[in-house]
DNA sequence: TTGAAAGCGCTACCAC
DNA sequence: GTGGTAGCGCTTTCAA
């Protein structure tokens, strides 16, 4: 049985209240009894209550990380970097996986908010505004990481997803390419989006188009997705000669689909992923990708929303951390 | 603010008493009182605090994993998997990385207990198994994954490590290697100790002995400890044909070390892996591997911990799953 | 300094 | 059926 603090007051011949300060550290007590009492929660390997605490008003130390998928690499890396952020603060992580989808984000809210966790880190997409409506309404902190939420007046913590589909498009250009194509997520995946809207625009101030018809969507397997939109693309007649991916999982589609039609990476095609996971130094070629700071990020969405930040957040701060291209073996400029 | 159960009962004009009732769905309640409660309920946007009920003997309805890191895919997989089935069950997963520092483990074991967790699901090594003695004592249900420990009466779901070393040396056996290496993990990782023992045998089988130079050690980063030491082993000047890797980490390791030196895999070098996750299936050769299934893991050590698996758990029962090799590009016949 | 006592939100037992 | 009430383990006044 687990001992109580009645328990340890009882064995020190002192109140409760008198071991409730020494847990604390705070009140005034004789350092005689706060020794005693030290003693006696020792040897009774007495450990205070988070639950009994919190019920006194006191925080929970825990706070809910919403994500996609846990198994997907990038979010485990922001998952760890959150961790360990959290840990330094002495609050415990309780991860849910969405899957995209709403319902789920909606089910994992309200537990979450049952359970009393002392704030919430969301980094996956949410189609329905309303759905932080409730908690927002209680009160519960939000941040948001890796994706925005367009509109609503809650911290932001993300890469420059514009600026990243800029760098690719940028990159691609350079080499010399003239004919792209996009591989993206789900269309509601909104980083996806806004990373298409940067690809697209350095296209156009080099007065190139991109043509609808060179945008695939994937869904939920991204790596089968991105291989079957890959060889899509490259069955046209007038195939694209570099591929940007909204993400190495769909890159790595893109490769296995090439490797598969006997196309090689980079000279025939070069492919380029976003998010620096570990799968893009893994690959052959390796990937030439669009890094995200993955443990910057997650350490100030931690900070920020346990507001140890110092300065007081206004309302909808949003911090856009900035992309960086990271040039491997995947890309070269076009054949001819 | 939250609205709380009095917020409800003074709403609807009755007692405490019956909101609880209607919540649990326990007790008598007129079909009216309960429709009106319902409806209160639902407009205060009432959710019942788990922590106030957990305090009064119910459950938190959460459970605990330590795993080395969730940013090792193995590990995303693995938590990925008992996410899944916790949710099923209602529950939410307080995730912690320990970097199998057994410090890092007694921190966690103790702030999980003083959550009040419903159990705690181990996937990490323990070096000093005293450290489980207080949560045991405390009667807090503890579950093994992925890693046993040895001598201690503790449930534990594992793949058969021992027989996934012999597999992977059977396979490298009937391709006709007769000089092979290791690449393991730190040496008190007992999952790799019981690997090698089965290759070992495997190969005494057959009339062959590893030698102990034949066996190399990591630490921390563990591609890069493949890395290094794969180089080292491609420098003896009777160098093996093939290098079992005690994790897919290592295998990537192996294999960049081979590029880098000019080896091809598999003609020159056979490279086998271990735990066939996402990482096996993406490098260029893609890496021959034994398969843990980490989905039935995931989902046996919850049902087991939550003891929803029908049948009383004996003491000390162990489930062993089965390993399965998965033969990919990167094993060959040696070249001569 | 020290301790008695009033909650925190909810469950469960018991009397009506 | 229904509601009063005694805790659950801890924090926090507030007197003494």
């Amino acid at each position: 049985m687990k001992a109580t603090i009645y328990d340890v007051a009882r064995e020190a011949g002192v109140s409760i209240a008198a071991v409730s300060q020494v847990i604390n550290g705070k009140g005034k007590i004789s350092e005689e009894r706060r020794a005693k009492i030290m003693d006696v929660m020792e040897r009774l390997g007495y450990k205070p209550s988070v639950i009994a605490a919190a019920l006194t008003g006191k925080k929970t130390y825990t706070l809910g990380l919403l994500v996609p998928d846990i198994s997907n690499p990038f979010f485990a890396e922001i998952a760890r970097a959150v961790e360990d952020r959290v840990d330094h603060h002495g609050y415990s992580l309780v991860i849910c996986s969405t899957d995209n989808q709403d319902e789920r984000v909606e089910r994992y809210l309200t537990l979450l908010q049952q359970k009393s966790v002392d704030g919430i880190i969301i980094g996956t997409g949410i189609e329905d505004k309303e759905l932080l409506a409730p908690i927002l309404a209680k009160s519960i902190p939000v941040t948001m990481i890796a994706r925005g939420l367009p509109g609503e007046a809650i911290q932001t913590v993300t890469v420059d997803d514009y600026e990243g589909g800029r760098l690719a498009a940028q990159h691609l250009l350079s080499l010399g390419h003239t004919s792209m194509a996009v591989l993206a997520e789900h269309p509601k995946v909104t980083s996806s989006q806004e990373r298409i809207r940067g690809f697209r625009e350095a296209m156009a101030e080099s007065g190139q188009t991109l043509p609808e018809y060179f945008v695939k969507s994937g869904g939920r397997d991204l790596i089968k997705d991105g291989k079957r939109n890959a060889s899509e693309l490259m069955r046209y007649a007038e195939r694209p000669t570099a591929i940007f991916c909204c993400n190495d999982l769909l890159a790595i589609g893109a490769l296995q689909a090439a490797r598969e039609l006997g196309i090689s990476v980079p000279r025939e095609l070069s492919v380029i992923g976003f998010d620096n996971t570990i799968l893009a130094t893994v690959t052959n070629p390796a990937l030439t990708t669009i890094a995200q700071p993955t443990e910057r990020m997650g350490g100030l969405a931690v900070d920020i929303i346990l507001q140890k930040n110092g300065e007081q957040p206004d309302e909808s701060s949003r911090t856009v951390l900035a992309p960086e291209l990271i040039v491997r073996q995947s890309t070269a400029a076009p054949l001819r």
